[in-house]
DNA sequence: GCCAACGTTGGC
DNA sequence: GCCAACGTTGGC
C-alpha cells in the first residue's frame, strides 16, 4: 500500500464536501506528473493526506483513500466542462482520474507552516519552495510522523 | 531544439 | 492583490 498527498482548494472542494458526498471523482488534473501517478501508480486502497490550498491556513486537513485505480478523465472530452482539453482523444486519452473516498478529518489542521518546521520532512516536494505539484507520494515515514503531529 | 512569452499555482 | 517559481506553448 502506497501513500500521497492531495492538493485541493476549499473553496471549490474541501474536505467538508468530501465528508458530504463520500466518494468524489478527481478531475482536472492536468499536470504530467500527477498524471502519471493517477494513471500508473495509484491503487485502490492506497492512503492519501487530504491538503488545503490556497486558504488562510494551508495544511492537511484530513485523511482519504484511494477508491479507484487510475481511468481516462473524460471531462476532457466535453467542450462544455470546465476542463475541456480538445487535444484529449477518447481513443487516446491524455488525462486520467482516480475516484477520492473520505476516510475521516483530522481533529485539527496541521499547517503547511508546522510542516515546514520538521527536519525530516524537509525533502517532501510539499515544502520545497515553488513546487506546485497538486499530487504527491508519501513516504510511510513521513505518513506517519505527520499522524503523529495531529 | 532553443528560448521568450505567457499562464498557472499558491504562499504570503 | 502581489509575485516568485515553474510548466507549456509556439516561433524560429
Amino acid at each position: 500500500m502506497q501513500y500521497w498527498l492531495m492538493k485541493t482548494e476549499p473553496d471549490v472542494f474541501g474536505i467538508d464536501d468530501l465528508a458530504t458526498v463520500g466518494t468524489e471523482p478527481w478531475d482536472g488534473v492536468r499536470n504530467y506528473q500527477a498524471r502519471n501517478m493517477m494513471r500508473d501508480q495509484m491503487q485502490i486502497g492506497d492512503q492519501v493526506l487530504f491538503y488545503h490550498s490556497n486558504c488562510e491556513m494551508p495544511g492537511i486537513v484530513g485523511i482519504a483513500e484511494i477508491a479507484t485505480a487510475g481511468y481516462p478523465d473524460d471531462s476532457a472530452f466535453d467542450p462544455e466542462a470546465k476542463y475541456y482539453d480538445p487535444k484529449s482523444d477518447p481513443t487516446q486519452p491524455r488525462w486520467y482520474r482516480v475516484d477520492v473516498k473520505f476516510v475521516r478529518k483530522l481533529q485539527r489542521t496541521i499547517s503547511l507552516a508546522e510542516l515546514k518546521e520538521e527536519q525530516v520532512l524537509a525533502d517532501m516536494p510539499l515544502v520545497r519552495k515553488g513546487n506546485r505539484l497538486s499530487v504527491m507520494p508519501v513516504a510511510p515515514s513521513e505518513w506517519k510522523h505527520i499522524l503523529d503531529m495531529e
